[in-house]
Formats: C-alpha cells, sequence, structure tokens
DNA sequence: TTTACGTCTGAATCATCATTCACTCGTTAA
DNA sequence: TTAACGAGTGAATGATGATTCAGACGTAAA
C-alpha cells in the first residue's frame, strides 16, 4: 500500500491550489482580466500550466472560484457594515460607503470583478455577484420605504441603479482617477451622497448621515 | 479605358456597405456583441467573408462605425431633447427621460452599444459613446449647479454615475424586464426620477419635471 | 532500497475566429 | 464581342490561448 494521501500531502495540495488562486487574483488586480491566462497564472504560481488542470477543471472554473472569493469578502463586509448601524437610513449609507471604499481601494480587481469583459459562463458568476449586491440593497431600501424613511419607489429598479452608478462613477473608464487618499475618500462620500439622494433623502440629511459613516 | 466607377457601380457600393453596417446592427442587436462575428455579418449581408474586407479594414472599424451609428443617433436625440426644454432642470430631465426611453426600446442593441464586456479595442470606442453622454449630462449638470438649480456636488462623478445608473438600472441583466409598453415607461419614469433626485432634485418637484417630460 | 501510485511537466494539440489571397466573375467602354 | 480591370469568393492561413497527455519525478509504505 505505497502512497497515500497523508495529512502532509493533502496540506500541500490545499496549499497549492489556495497559490493559485492567490496568482489569478494578484494578476487580476493588476492587469484586469484580459491578464489571467493560464499561462500566467501558472508562471506567478510558480508551477507548468498543466498542473493548474490538477486544481481546476477548466479556466472558467479557475476564475469562477476568484470572483466568487473576492465577491463573497465584499459582500460581507458590506452585509456586516449595514447591521453595525443605527438605523435603516444609516444601516444604507453604510452599506454604501463600505462598498465604494472597499472597490476604490482596490480599484482595478474591483473592475475586473464587476464590470470588466469575460466569457459567458464566468459573466453568470459576476452577475450572481451584483445580484446579490443589489438584493441586499433591495432589501434594506425596501425597509426604509416602510419605516417612511424613504419615499414611494421602485425598489427593484433603483437597487441595481445604486450598484450601477457606484460601479461607473467610481471604477468605470469614465470615473476620475483619484490622486490620493484624500481625493479617494472625497470621491467615496460624493457617490455616498448621489445614491443616498437618488434614493429620496435630502441633501442635508444625506450629508449627515455621510459623515457619520466610520469609513475603513 | 474599360470599366470605369459609374455612378451605379458607385451606388451599388455605398449600398453594399450599408447592408454590411446593417447587417452588423441586427445582429448585435439580436444577439449582442459577441454574435457580431464576420462570417455571421457576411453570410447575413448575403456576401462572401472575405468582401466585408473590401469595406471595412478590420473586424474594429466595421464595429467602431456600428457603435459610431447608433452612439450618434441616440446622442442627438438626447441634446435635441435637452434643448427644447425650457429651463436646466427641465432639460436635464428631457436628457435622462429621452436617453432611457430610447435605450430601452431597443435594450439589447442599447446594452451591446454601452454595457455589454467586448473586447478592448472597441471597448475604447464605446467608452467614447459614454464619454460623450457623460460630458453632456455634466455640462448641463453644471450649468444647473451655477443657476442654483441644484446642490454643490461633483459634476465629474455625477455624470458617469448618472450613465451608470440608468444603464444598470434600465438595460443591465439584473433590470427588470418591463412586461408591457407601460410597464417600460413607468420603468423609463421610476429610473429618471432617481437619476434627478440623485442630483439633488428634491422628490416632490422631480416629479413634477418627469411628469412633463414628453416621452416617445 | 524497491515498489506502487500520485503529481508535475511543458511541448504538442485543438478550437476559435479574424484575416489574406489566388482565383473567378461582372461591368464598362471600345 | 472583347479587352481591361475592379469586385467578389471562400478555402487556406495566422494568431491567440486553452487544454491534453505521455513520460519524468516524488513520496509513502514495505
Amino acid at each position: 500500500m505505497p502512497y497515500r494521501r497523508t495529512e502532509n500531502v493533502v496540506r500541500r495540495l490545499a496549499e497549492r491550489e489556495e497559490a493559485i488562486l492567490a496568482a489569478a487574483t494578484a494578476i487580476a488586480a493588476e492587469g484586469g482580466m484580459a491578464a489571467v491566462q493560464i499561462a500566467a497564472v501558472a508562471a506567478r504560481a510558480g508551477i507548468a500550466a498543466g498542473t493548474v488542470y490538477r486544481y481546476f477543471p477548466s479556466k472558467t472554473d479557475l476564475v469562477s472560484d476568484l470572483v466568487a472569493a473576492v465577491a463573497g469578502r465584499e459582500l460581507s463586509a458590506m452585509i456586516a457594515a449595514g447591521d453595525a448601524a443605527p438605523g435603516p437610513l444609516s444601516a444604507l449609507a453604510a452599506c454604501i460607503a463600505t462598498f465604494s471604499a472597499r472597490a476604490l481601494n482596490e480599484r482595478q480587481l474591483a473592475w475586473a470583478v464587476i464590470g470588466e469583459p469575460v466569457d459567458a459562463q464566468v459573466d453568470a458568476i459576476r452577475v450572481d455577484f451584483r445580484q446579490s449586491l443589489a438584493a441586499e440593497l433591495e432589501a434594506r431600501i425596501k425597509t426604509a420605504i416602510a419605516g417612511r424613511h424613504l419615499p414611494e419607489q421602485d425598489a427593484g429598479v433603483a437597487a441595481p441603479a445604486i450598484v450601477g452608478a457606484l460601479t461607473e462613477g467610481l471604477l468605470g473608464p469614465l470615473a476620475p482617477t483619484p490622486a490620493d487618499a484624500a481625493a479617494a475618500r472625497a470621491a467615496v462620500q460624493s457617490a455616498t451622497l448621489l445614491a443616498l439622494r437618488a434614493l429620496g433623502v435630502v441633501d442635508a440629511r444625506a450629508r449627515g448621515l455621510v459623515a457619520q459613516c466610520a469609513l475603513p
């Protein structure tokens, strides 16, 4: 009974899978999705191209896992920020500001995961992510409407629109590139303010909510 | 001196170029940008693949022309609607509503031209279009701010954010598909309202502006 | 040390499309 | 009719990148 998967081997295999994913993520963060090519990922992880296929059945699976990992992290952060807030409106403000700040902080990766061209199968995963973001916002918007903190409106349009506004306004190619950390913070505040107003929070009140957000 | 480019020939050549562009547009409208492949376009136009290259030096040029044609049309319509409005805020409302209504009317084509992932070279042209849209909105936003019709804000973030909100809220994969013309009109109104509020128009006033917009 | 069996390798293979080109076809003017 | 020449054809070519696989290499137990 020679060769068995000892704990040692299992750990090394897991580490390698992790390393591949990390390499792919790093490449996406630096050069966008287009740069995530099997040969490049393998080189970065210090293995041969073929080895990648011992861990991921296809490139699509690899990229899907990468997107899912990043998306999961961001979604959790957003939800946690919202849950920690005292009321429905501060929760919305916190969600929006947190998402914006974190995305802008890793702008290229965020854009890769949310907006950049990919094949149809991967796109499906990405749509799931945006869907989850929108669903989370939609629920909070509905709560706020029910509590009369926001005017009546179609939350089914508003939620994706907010996602689109933040994405395009902060991450997309048209968005101004912040010169430094202060500028980035200002951009996040502008975007958050805009999103809150879009939902029907009047300007002055929105400014107050934004000011209270603890940005990372 | 046999064979000269008679007027007859010239016309036929122009017609064929038009036909190729029309075929590409039709394919984009049905299957999105990914479906716009030279072989498919040629087949649809009833010619051989090689012939396409007698009219367009490369696929990128063809797609560029297609995007430019659609974009030009939409941009003109938007500008005209804004120019016809009586004041800065109605102009913004008219621009936004017009763009939204027309885009939703040809949803798949609009998405293909504005939002759907495509390769980098083509994307550059599309960015130009979004840039033009954003620039037009930005100018009008600045005018409105100067006239104290809108609160102080960063128009450089707001303009692309509005474009993103409309795109994602009405055209993107998350946007609800309107069941009929009335639902589509309602979605356009929701989106316009949201965009105006985002800029700082208070809800009640925004509703008034939207109500006055003559939607096509 | 040897055996049995995974794992790793990377050059070769495949698949997808854009692009080319040697050739045929059509049109014009003599 | 026919010569001259541009337009059209579509199979072959090229480029890019994912995927495979036969053999080299490691590792665990006997």
